[in-house]
DNA sequence: GCGAACGTAGCACGACCGTGCGGAAATGGG
DNA sequence: CCCATTTCCGCACGGTCGTGCTACGTTCGC
């Protein structure tokens, strides 16, 4: 690796922090300076545009993502075991390694508003969570006795929105019970997903 | 009313209009100056500083919500039927009224990171928002049978949950399915919420 | 009808933004 | 060790931000 390639990993990686902190948007060529100690110039010969760190910021914080809750969860046997791996992974993840707040959720309602290639990556990045959350659901149907006749992407919604009131609760209400308040949640979704009778 | 309040309230209305779009954060007094046809300093005088139109914007839009969504509904007769039309004006209010998104969800992604009085009255907002629903769901437990022993803090939890989930659906994603997996996890929700018995 | 209080505009400020260019400095293959 | 290439910095530009000050026009009580 040149030693380009080597600052650019180390404006990266403080890049990444930075975005967990101040979002996507929020993210400026100066502050980013100041924290690696270059000049803003010379941090921006790496890049050329602010779009182009943002997609780059947007591909370390994914790959980051996988390596860290997806890959390991997909590791584990398939089921209610996997879906159990993938949600406390995620939970950790937005609880205690990134306590301030998940880099994707405040992009997200950034870039809500204004379209361009960088919104685009990050719908992608979120159906692909979508469409692994429901491949994890799939195998809980064949290995665990879920339900088969509810649509995988509506649990996967349902688990999003769990992690979304997580996420709200935990980082702008400053709720100790939050990360509690999602396990019950989640634990009701599985209940849910198991052959249930009412009473009457 | 005198002249000043009267274009005082012209002023909020745009704003409220425009935070809509941008967010709290995003609001800037130029573009509020060109929206209004006034000038910077002219409109500026009427709040002196950007926090104060803040606030003033999120009390204009705490009461429009109030009177829209919460006000209606508390007026439904007690129990199930208050909690639909809870459910159905703030979906509707979400959906349809504001496509673009909701003021307060993103307010509170951009205020989570910094303090301050305007994340301080927000975040009391919220508590408010949650009280209410929490509230009414205690009228559904004594007037149509639900479930006594849960905590109707973690129900206001999960249909915020549902909530975020739609919009994040809705105004991001651009799901057209995401109001109808609302309707289904609210009406999943409600199943749970009354007394069932697992199968085995 | 006059004078005070009010409402609004013009203009300027310092700060920070993203972006570019030209040249100095460091690097590394031969 | 030398020289071509890469890497980085200094400096500057135009733009927008929030915020003030001063002055002009308007409104309205007395």
């Amino acid at each position: 690796m040149s030693k380009g390639d080597e600052t650019r990993q180390a404006i990266l990686h403080r890049a990444v922090e930075a975005a967990y902190r101040v979002g996507l948007a929020g993210l400026t060529i100066g502050e980013l300076a100041r924290a690696t100690g270059m000049s803003k110039s010379g941090l921006y010969a790496h890049f050329g545009a602010k779009e182009s760190l943002q997609l780059a910021v947007l591909d370390q914080a994914r790959a980051e993502f996988v390596d860290t809750v997806v890959a390991p969860a997909l590791r584990s046997p398939r089921g209610e075991r996997r879906l159990r791996e993938l949600f406390e992974r995620w939970l950790g993840c937005a609880v205690h390694q990134h306590p301030g707040g998940c880099l994707f959720v405040k992009a997200a309602t950034e870039l809500a508003a204004q379209a361009g290639p960088v919104r685009d990556q990050l719908v992608r990045d979120h159906q692909d969570l979508y469409d692994t959350v429901a491949q994890v659901y799939g195998t809980c149907v064949a290995e665990s006795g879920f339900r088969a006749d509810v649509d995988p992407q509506q649990f996967a919604s349902e688990l999003y929105g769990v992690m979304l009131a997580l996420h709200h609760a935990h980082v702008f209400m400053a709720d100790p019970r939050a990360e509690e308040r999602a396990r019950v949640a989640f634990e009701a979704l599985l209940d849910a997903s198991r052959t249930l009778v009412p009473v009457a």
